[in-house]
DNA sequence: TAGGCCATCTGGTCCT
DNA sequence: AGGACCAGATGGCCTA
């Protein structure tokens, strides 16, 4: 189950600019008045701005100009309130929205060097947050554990166990499903849970937790420890 | 159709 | 005062 994979941050952000919805202390409270039922709320904000709707009530006798003006001006100032209110919560609608984007962006990035299987897979938010928390601690314990293992070792046995960087060897386990995994276990993946996660995850329920469940759950070569 | 995921809006809170 | 951050609410889309 992917979720809609279409909706780049461009598009979505023209949604929102044209998706706007008045609340409710805007729609009864703040604009009493609306002369206009159908009007954007654009519309409103040109009204109040050029004042070309009025909310001073027509039945005022015209002789009370004291009364009159303070009125105009009370209802005014409420129309002033009311648009700064309403500019304010559009920009920071705004700015909440992009926030989120630069979220989604980072997360995408983070989605990119994330190993998935199959490749067009896409994790969800809290999928890729879990499998690259995972991820990380699993390359940590791999590469102490290669540390470990070349100062325990001679410079020839080093060159033939770790040919290349122990680290590319590392992610070449962990990442290839092909990998030479003697162990068919559908969740081997459940080895890599740090301790932190076993902590907040379940680590029986390895397709919820750490991969997402489109995603085949991976073997590791034997070489790899186990971590429980 | 229910449930999961997501984008967006919104009001509250904290910080500068 | 204004911006950043957060969490709740809401509605749309998609899949089993």
């Amino acid at each position: 189950m992917s979720p809609k994979s279409d909706c780049s941050p461009v598009q979505a952000s023209s949604e929102g600019s044209q998706y706007f919805r008045i609340s409710d202390d805007e729609d009864s409270s703040s604009l009493p008045s609306s002369p206009n039922p159908s009007m954007s709320p654009l519309d409103l904000e040109d009204c109040f701005s050029e004042d070309k709707c009025s909310l001073a009530d027509p039945r005022d006798p015209p002789q009370k100009k004291q009364k009159t003006r303070r009125g105009r001006t009370k209802a005014k100032s409420e129309a002033l309130v009311s648009k700064q209110k309403k500019n304010r919560r559009v920009k920071a609608n705004d700015r909440e929205r992009n926030r989120m984007h630069n979220l989604n962006s980072a997360l995408d990035a983070l989605r990119s060097v994330l190993p998935t299987f199959p490749d067009d897979a896409k994790l969800t938010k809290i999928e890729t947050l879990r499998f690259a928390h995972n991820y990380i601690w699993a390359l940590t314990e791999t590469l102490q554990m290669a540390d470990q293992s070349l100062l325990s070792l001679g410079p020839q046995e080093t060159r033939e166990t770790f040919p290349r960087n122990p680290s590319a060897c590392l992610v070449m386990d962990l990442t290839s499903p092909n990998s030479s995994a003697s162990s068919s276990s559908p969740c081997e993946w459940d080895s890599l849970y740090s301790p932190v996660s076993q902590a907040s995850l379940s680590p029986r329920n390895c397709t919820e937790d750490l991969l997402p469940s489109s995603a085949p759950c991976f073997s590791h070569s034997p070489s790899f420890p186990e971590y429980i």
